[in-house]
DNA sequence: CGGCCAGGATTCATCTGATGACTTTCCCCT
DNA sequence: AGGGGAAAGTCATCAGATGAATCCTGGCCG
């Protein structure tokens, strides 16, 4: 066994075994390398490594954290490289993806609040009367985010969320046939808030399910390319453009 | 930004964009560091945290090489940190489960095959005839994985096996009331694989979420203490039973 | 001519030591 | 008692050296 894994593997022990709660800081990196039997910078790559799992923290200065341990924390880590992920694949986790919002949907509309069908509707309203696709893509992701929420599930909202995030990549608003698009999905929305206003699960579950099949279809009907952060949003001057 | 975030985000970049496909090894680490303008160890950190989400490979004197990026890689990186997931968290990660579960029922029920049936009764009988709880849980871990196999979804036969190796750790079919659990738990079974048989995919889809409905219950009902590599040794007297 | 093998080159793995940056704590001064 | 700043604690980063595993090249032998 490699010292990155030994150091993996014993500190992950440390924290199954409850050794290392949840929120608690573990030891700094000296003396928790010593107890290890590895060095410092074999100590830190398997830090690193659970750090980028979602299972610690480090904060410059202070220490470095457990966290909570969530499922959201866990399901956090996807959201990086699922980005990843080729098209062909992708289309195997729009099947999940289906089979999941119209659950979500079905119990939505089973636990409904009348706040939750005025957020869902006002959404809706506020879908249908921007011009900017960047804000409607923004507004379609809470208003999903709002029936995974009312599921009462955060582990499965994250999930979706997760989920979402890669299709939003896409930006199919911003194709030449994206007003049609919108509002093809601008309907679909009110069939899907309905249903759950009604709170009728199975119109909310077949709604939920055919407006993702859209999406779907979408996707593999125009296949654009995926750009790594094509909003514009680059803060940094760093010199990132030097690709071939 | 910081260096190591520099030399993930820019590695990630590098393979978002193709520069660097999906097999391909990527340069070594003093010309890569360079490029990226950080240090070896700092690079070394961020190759890590990419190992870990299973984007790419290291191997000792040959390379490190970008992974295929198929969502099963991906959805891999979970099995490792799902085991640390606390237990009212782990409940909501069996209505996921349960849910997609039923949903490879009913697809395997539709597109089985006369091989998949005979496979499934084979398990069966052999689950049903051995005694070794481990044994039983290994045959009942391929009995589903050959349901979600016939569904014909790589990633969800994943994600699901990375679910039920979670649950596999509890053993509860080494408790004392196993052999009652086991027998409910092998009649599930010929109800799902009939309900396959007859190429029923309601049945089939019912079948299977009453079966993982059932798991869940008994996971709540014993609730016990996960350990790791749990075979009964373990004689520290760390007094870690304690969560409330 | 072809296969085998030995040694060098390449690359990742690990350790050590030193320095910088950031956070937290605590004591001193007002 | 409160504010400010020094000092300690901790992570972040870099540089250099050595070890280990693999790959490749070229020569040797059959």
């Amino acid at each position: 066994m490699s010292a990155v894994d030994k150091a993996f593997h014993g500190l992950r022990h440390m924290i199954a075994t409850g050794r290392l709660g949840a929120g608690e800081r573990i030891p700094p990196e000296a003396e928790l390398g010593e107890e290890l039997g590895v060095s410092r910078g074999s100590l830190r790559e398997a830090v690193r490594m659970l750090a980028a799992l979602g299972v610690v923290e480090p904060r410059h200065g202070s220490g470095t954290y457990v966290s909570q341990l969530r499922p959201e924390d866990i399901i956090g880590s996807l959201s990086l490289t699922l980005e990843l992920l080729p098209l062909p694949g992708l289309l195997e986790v729009y099947e999940i993806r289906r089979v999941l919002e119209a659950h979500v949907a079905a119990k939505a509309a089973a636990r409904r609040t009348p706040e939750t069908v005025r957020t869902l509707f006002s959404l809706i309203e506020a879908m249908e009367a921007t011009d900017d696709p960047a804000e409607a893509s923004e507004l379609d992701h809470r208003f999903h985010a709002e029936i995974a929420r009312a599921a009462e599930n955060p582990t499965l909202a994250s999930l979706l969320a997760v989920f979402r995030a890669r299709s939003r990549k896409y930006q199919v608003f911003t194709l030449p046939e994206g007003p049609e698009l919108r509002r093809k999905s601008d309907a679909d929305h009110r069939v899907l808030a309905t249903a759950i206003a009604d709170r009728d699960p199975g119109s909310a579950a077949g709604a939920a399910e055919a407006h993702v099949t859209q999406t779907e279809r979408w996707l593999r009907a125009f296949m654009p390319p995926v750009e790594e952060g094509a909003q514009g949003r680059e803060k940094s001057g760093e010199a990132d453009g030097a690709l071939s």
